[in-house]
DNA sequence: AAGAACATACGAACCAGTTCGTAATTTGTC
DNA sequence: GACAAATTACGAACTGGTTCGTATGTTCTT
């Protein structure tokens, strides 16, 4: 019943990011945030912002003069988007190679395989 | 000491996935393949392989009037190397969250994750 | 030798995404 | 009220990727 997630670009997904993890943002907001790592000028987020308003990943509410934005679609649902897009186009849909290259990309340590494992022995109780 | 890989494009990882999996191909080969597929045009995929050898994503044999083209870098490594992007786009780095969301994905049989769960042990003993 | 079939080369149009300048509007300050 | 600062709106340029038409050259068939 849910709509099928909307697949971000990257600067769109940056832009989630920040609303994901500080909540509703106003532009500025944003801005100064990816201000941090990227060197985007104001009216570029601001403008990125606007179309994803139109394309339905974020709500905008307009009550403040600063408007403040708020994602509609959840981490974990955009991740999974990505994912799957990904598992299709670059691993025929093989999810078992996808975890393997996953595992094999640099850098992975032996605590962070052990907690992946551990995880994974409780994913298998809920199977589908 | 190997060079960074070079990232492909949608369309040219539709085509490198037909080298690795026929081999070195001509163009005729890799458009009759895609054709299963996609609906493109025999030219469109041509200019896409010249366009790949001059970014060095594969290499071309021009000894016989239809050129063959075979891939410079392999499946794994090209995996590997889109893995790690969209982990960092998306997942902040952290593996174990992606790990997770791949097996979220639908649709995952409990078969999928006992293989994955079996693999992931060998792996543990590789582990740096 | 002529014509059909097939191959490469390449420019041009097109598309989605990104970036930014500039205009218009609102708010705040003196 | 006048000016400065902040904000939204939006057009336009630019980028990487994709698609295709057309030109040109080669091989095959008869």
């Amino acid at each position: 019943m849910s709509a099928t997630p909307i697949r971000p670009s990257d600067g769109e997904l940056a832009i989630l990011r920040v609303l994901w993890s500080r909540g509703p943002s106003t532009v500025r907001d944003v801005h100064t945030e990816l201000s941090k790592d990227r060197d985007t000028g104001y009216t570029t987020v601001l403008k990125l912002m606007q179309i994803m308003v139109e394309k339905g990943l974020v709500a905008r509410d307009e009550r403040a003069r600063s408007h403040t934005y708020r994602p509609l679609q959840g981490e974990a649902t955009t991740q999974q988007c990505l994912l799957k897009e990904l598992l299709y186009k670059a691993f025929a849909g093989n999810r078992r190679d996808l975890v393997l290259q996953a595992l094999e990309t640099e850098p992975a340590s032996a605590e962070e395989l052990e907690d992946i494992r551990r995880m994974l022995n409780e994913a298998k109780g809920r199977a589908r």
